[in-house]
DNA sequence: TATTGTTATACTCTATAACTATA
DNA sequence: TATAGTTATAGAGTATAACAATA
């Protein structure tokens, strides 16, 4: 990657002899930066853990788990947006990995109290403070002000239409 | 705005009950922001053309050879930053819609010349449309030097370590 | 009947490694 | 040897549909 920050010639790639290449309307758009970066965190993420390699999602379950304990699994799923079919083999990872337990409520036998351990609230610790720590890499030097136009412009990308 | 920027501090019960859900600090992270806009970004691009469901990536690639006729397979993967076993399966949906072809070079028969064909460029010029429509919705209201800010940030995070 | 969680299945995106045909 | 493209294979991530147990 470029050192160069600036949209118009970040992307340039190494042009091998054969002239630069021509980037359109690519660099300009918001949409596709937004997607870069996007890809970029999501890589980043599964090193973050020493010997664990997990996802944004993953992070996002064990919050939600560590501030909701006993959450059922639909309730989980809803609340991050998923099937709940698709949630079944993330949650089969994390208790594979000893950081989620499942336990039948006593209420309501179809449910699952889902809640998370004491070595996941070790490793959401780990996590927290990884993201805590690259959330101000991001936001280092700039105005309060510009975080939140960001925070609400991205707000507002992932609201449109709905 | 579908999500608050402040973390919940209403005592509520997690485990039954419908009370609310406690976010912890995920409201507040940038990171989680854009993960959560560039999946509505991925949703919704499926849908912009009518009958063909094109992702963003196929977008980038259109563009890309709209503007360097006869991109070689290797040149174009290394642009988008994708391995080049990756993005046969791309290209092979592309040309099957038609919407792209290969041709064995003259120069060097190991190689391909990928071009857009005129099918491709139409949808294209459609995708353009919806993604330049898109980004003034995003963008609507937003001083100039606001949005640089927000795609000076993007590019930051997509270049953060590296 | 409706709901909870699960399985079965499928599709997309991406990666690594091995192969082919050139160079 | 090295490179361009492909194939084979694998692994996330997600979805729909059908199912068993329970409500």
């Amino acid at each position: 990657m470029s050192t160069s920050p600036a949209p118009q010639d970040a992307d340039t790639p190494d042009s091998d002899g054969k002239g630069a290449m021509r980037m359109g309307i690519l660099p300009s758009l918001v949409g596709r930066q937004l997607r870069l970066a996007y890809l970029r965190t999501f890589k980043d993420f599964a090193m973050a853990v020493e010997g664990t390699s997990l996802s944004p999602g993953s992070f996002e379950i064990l919050e939600l788990l560590s501030c909701n304990p006993g959450l059922s699994h639909s309730r989980l799923a809803s609340a991050i947006g998923l099937e709940k079919s698709s949630l079944v083999p993330a949650i089969a990872r994390l208790e594979e990995m000893a950081l989620v337990k499942r336990k039948q409520s006593a209420t309501d036998k179809r449910s699952n109290e889902l809640r998370i351990t004491p070595k996941g609230e070790r490793v959401l610790a780990e996590l927290r403070s990884y993201v805590v720590q690259r959330e101000s890499e991001i936001t280092e030097g700039m105005a309060r002000a510009e975080v939140d136009t960001l925070n609400r412009l991205l707000a507002k990308m992932a609201g449109i239409n709905g």
